[in-house]
RNA sequence: GGGCGCAUAGCUCAGUGGUAGAGCACUCGCCUUACAAGCGAGGGGUCACUGGUUCGAACCCAGUUGCGCCCACCA
């Protein structure tokens, strides 16, 4: 390599700083459509890869778990998109329909407005303008984390094409009796004044009072115990169990409701537990789920008394309460009357909060739309069983299948505005019509559509195949579906992923089963939590903004914290530190670089001839193989925390600490083959590294891939590993790659390993004896010719810092290593009492060893039994250690005493 | 109430039967011409506890203790 040109390549400075080229290269790779997909080049060598994001909310913008999920799967794709796969990840955003709501409301609430005083369009009209501001921040976020996502296929749920199909969607299970509208109790929330599905709503215990009540007199009183006194004006009923004698004589009879004119019912129902409180419970069917159940058993009537609002709609003192209030007003009222109120007393239960703003939900009697969930849930289970998609890790498939097989019918209206609205009609008769795509509601006066809007998840839950375009027969649908893997978070696999696999089995049933899931694997990973494994918060402050970590770390950083901390299913701790770690790794790769580039690195076109190599690079190219295949089995695995932590070492402690020093004689040594193929060696190892890297550290990669091989991109250069035609035909040779090819050399690692041993025997010694790292010191080897480490001699006195012994030469101090003895001039002599303290510990620990290895040997079981492998390792330790302790009770013998003379030790 | 998981160095975590590991933190020494965002060396663990299986247990089994998560319509 000459000078001039070498130095034309060497323009990097020494400190690698990220936002200089994260957005140039964005920028780059998107103008030159490097993240586009064409369903026209799949094909058996270029077989589809796809995966579609989980989207994001519009409200709000990306916060740290985004920036992990979408780094793995940033990640995923990368790779495959190297290894020649046709590549599509999809982008896009859910519309979120309660929680945005939410959020413009309270954006108008500011100004002193409710959505009434809009109107159902202007609002609506008002939140597509608050999508179009929140949606352009999260789609630069992106961009800022280097996804390489198809921004031509971008996708938001409320997009034209997505609301078909969920309309075709809802029609087709609506002919098919799998949506229903019904009369039920569900979950309402008193505040966002809509129905919410189980899964809105989050439960916590929480203090409260258990009150027993009389209910009649006398010997026709029943105590009953609860936790809802205001209820009571709604009670058609008391409830005892059939078997229970302590009541047996009042079933069937009445008895006088408190506060009211009302006498009801002592019922016998199997569904009250005898032994909790009295065992006698009030009925109010019209606001307790059980209770409604109950009732419909006992044909009892159901009496509203709380509003939409929660507020006491029955006629006396309590009208118009809230039904906070109303409770202990009601308990007040009933010990005006001294016998009414039994007991009070502390009681801890669990009540359900709006997911969305955390009121208290109350159970509420209404008439809405569901999803008749059996058939589909089923068949969402048997996908997973039948192993037609995979989780990952599997330890989490008992929780899905606990989901699926007791899934509770699906309630999918919602009083709100923002959302997909139900497309059914009523007609002046009382008709119900379910209008289709395309389909004209029916024609004649009085046909009003239903006002209500879907439950946001109804559109998620058709997410795989609608933003490739069905209901449509598109090429992305036929190239595409099913996608490749669904990456998200644990805590969504219920709410979301069951809901994909039965709707997508469902749209896409004309398919054959293989081919109608949704996606072929799902891997799961865990939250982002602070440096204590604490859940970050933004009342605890703990939170991490990635913008701010890419600001000032860089996005490769900020990726690999995140990656690197990714095992399956399980939760990441990050903070500050890790992620200076991260962006001094990102350094450590720029330097390598720069240093190669300084000296002439090359990138051959194919690996560099082993034949007449130095062992260094032999050793170096026999890791890198074992590296490549590691890494592809863990990426296949979805260990992404493996494979950065693989990668680290490699890169920093073998390729940097090791390799890079090994050449530095070779390079400005005389032997000009030697130069020249270490050169080569240098450029192919960091070629290869780089593009192991890439998938997790998109930028810093590029950046010096560009550099050390005047490529245009690595986005699209041949991942080093694996390849389709391999994937394809495991079997044929020919389908394996000289890259994936196993190229071990265990001669090479032997030798170097002796070679590092002896190092850094010599390196402990020098620091013992406060010999400067610097400080060059004449020194012979004795006994080097002859042995393997004898054509490393001038690497190890490179890197030992070791000149030629002057004349006359005068060893004061040595030190033996793979039988070696380096014997060193140093200037002030040796320090005879660190020698003897590092000695000392050595022998224990060489005792010990010994110790336990010939205890092991001298036990017959374990020669019987024990593996011939163990066996023989376990008898060279006992060999080692046996040599070690000669050795050393041999060099402290020689030590010299306090009187530098040598001297006789025990 | 049901189900699942975890307990390994100061912190966060790897480690599925054969010599206890990493990152960060800590100590000592270094501007050794790729990198002080660096280099070299070092200290630090009864692998929660008890018992069992095994030639051998951080690892498998049982129990105990402590912690966490998920699900749940017992008033």
């Amino acid at each position: 390599m000459s000078a001039d040109l070498s130095q034309q390549r060497t323009q990097l400075p020494p400190q690698y700083t990220p936002g200089e080229v994260e957005d140039r290269l964005y920028q780059s790779w998107d103008a030159r459509g490097l993240m586009h997909a064409d369903p026209e080049d799949v094909s058996p060598e270029h077989p589809a890869f796809c995966v579609v994001i989980p989207p994001p909310n519009v409200t709000g913008s990306l916060h740290i778990g985004h920036a992990l999920n979408h780094t793995l799967i940033d990640a995923l794709v990368r790779r495959r998109r190297m290894q020649g796969y046709t590549t599509l990840w999809v982008p896009g955003m859910d519309h979120a329909g309660i929680a945005t709501q939410n959020v413009v409301e309270r954006e108008l609430a500011k100004e002193g407005l409710s959505r009434h005083d809009l109107g159902r369009e202007a609002f609506v009209e008002r939140v597509w303008q608050w999508k179009a501001e929140s949606g352009g921040k999260i789609l630069g976020q992106m961009r800022r984390l280097g996804d390489s996502v198809d921004w031509s296929r971008e996708r938001f749920t409320m997009d034209e094409g997505l609301s078909r199909a969920v309309q075709t969607i809802f029609k087709r299970l609506f002919d098919d009796g799998l949506i229903y509208r019904a009369e039920r109790i569900i979950n309402w929330c008193p505040r966002c004044l809509t129905a919410l599905s189980d899964i809105e709503v989050d439960h916590s215990d929480e203090d409260g009072e258990l009150v027993s009540i009389r209910y009649g007199d006398g010997d026709d009183s029943v105590v009953v115990a609860t936790t809802r006194a205001e209820t009571m004006l709604g009670d058609t009923a008391v409830a005892v169990h059939p078997d229970d004698a302590r009541y047996a004589h009042l079933v069937g009879r009445d008895v006088q409701l408190p506060l009211s004119n009302r006498r009801i019912p002592v019922i016998a129902d199997p569904h009250v537990d005898p032994e909790f409180g009295t065992g006698a419970v009030k009925v109010t069917p019209a606001h307790d789920p059980d209770d409604f159940e109950i009732g419909r058993r006992h044909g009892l009537p159901s009496i509203t008394v709380l509003d939409e609002h929660g507020r006491v709609t029955a006629h006396g003192p309590f009208e118009g309460m809230d039904r906070f209030e109303a409770r202990p007003a009601v308990v007040r009222a009933l010990r005006e009357d001294g016998r009414i109120v039994a007991e009070v007393r502390p009681y801890v239960h669990a009540v359900g909060h709006c997911s969305r703003c955390s009121t208290v939900v109350e159970p509420r009697l209404s008439l809405q739309w569901f999803v008749k969930v059996g058939p589909l849930a089923k068949a969402a289970g048997d996908a997973v069983r039948d192993g037609r998609v995979g989780i990952h890790p599997a330890e989490l498939a008992p929780r899905y299948f606990d989901w699926v097989d007791d899934m509770h019918d699906w309630c999918i209206s919602r009083q709100l505005w923002w959302g997909h609205r139900i497309p059914v009609w009523y007609g002046p008769s009382g008709e119900v019509v379910c209008v289709g795509p395309g389909e004209d509601p029916p024609p004649g006066e009085g046909w009003r559509q239903d006002p209500d809007v879907l439950d946001t998840w109804f559109s998620s839950a058709l997410w795989p195949c609608s933003t490739l375009g069905w209901p449509d027969d598109t090429a992305d649908l036929a190239a595409f579906y099913p996608t490749s893997v669904l990456v998200t978070a644990y805590d969504i696999l219920f709410f979301w992923v069951a809901r994909m696999m039965m709707f997508g089995l469902y749209a896409m049933s004309d398919r054959e089963p293989a081919q109608a899931v949704p996606f072929r694997d799902i891997a799961l990973h865990g939250l982002v939590r602070d440096a204590h494994g604490k859940k970050m918060s933004k009342s605890l402050g703990n939170t991490v903004d990635p913008l701010d970590w890419i600001g000032r770390f860089g996005a490769d950083a900020t990726r690999f914290t995140l990656a690197r901390g990714a095992s399956p299913g399980s939760d990441v701790a990050v903070s500050e530190e890790w992620v200076t770690g991260s962006r001094n790794f990102c350094n450590k790769l720029w330097n390598a670089t720069r240093f190669a580039l300084l000296n002439g690195a090359t990138v051959p076109a194919a690996r560099p001839d082993s034949q007449h190599m130095p062992t260094a690079a032999r050793w170096i190219l026999s890791r890198l193989a074992t590296v490549t295949g590691e890494v592809d089995a863990l990426f296949e695995r979805y260990e992404f925390g493996k494979v950065c932590e693989l990668l680290y070492h490699f890169a920093w402690d073998e390729v940097c600490d090791w390799y890079l020093e090994l050449a530095k004689p070779a390079l400005s040594g005389a032997d000009d083959v030697a130069a020249a193929v270490t050169r080569e060696v240098l450029g192919y190892v960091l070629d290869r590294l780089l593009k192991l890297l890439h998938p997790v550290m998109p930028f810093v990669t590029e950046e010096l891939w560009t550099a050390l091989t005047g490529g245009d991109t690595i986005m699209i250069a041949p991942w080093p590993g694996q390849r389709p035609a391999a994937l394809a035909e495991p079997a044929s040779p020919a389908g394996v790659t000289d890259d994936a090819a196993p190229f071990r050399d265990p001669a090479a690692e032997a030798e170097i390993g002796s070679l590092m041993r002896l190092v850094t025997e010599v390196r402990r010694f020098r620091s013992d004896q406060g010999l400067r790292p610097g400080q060059q010191v004449p020194a012979v080897l004795a006994g080097i010719e002859g042995s393997r480490l004898a054509p490393h001699e001038t690497s190890i006195r490179s890197l030992l810092r070791l000149t030629a012994p002057g004349e006359p030469f005068t060893a004061t101090a040595s030190v033996l290593a793979e039988g070696i003895t380096v014997e060193l001039d140093t200037a002030a002599g040796i320090d005879v009492a660190a020698e003897r303290r590092r000695m000392d510990k050595d022998l224990a620990a060489a005792r010990k060893e010994a110790d336990q290895a010939g205890r092991k040997l001298a036990n017959e079981s374990f020669l019987a039994k024990a593996p011939a492998d163990v066996v023989a390792t376990t008898r060279e330790r006992l060999d080692a250690a046996r040599a070690d302790i000669e050795r050393i009770t041999g060099r402290l013998a020689a030590l010299p005493g306090a009187d530098g003379q040598p001297r006789e030790d025990a």
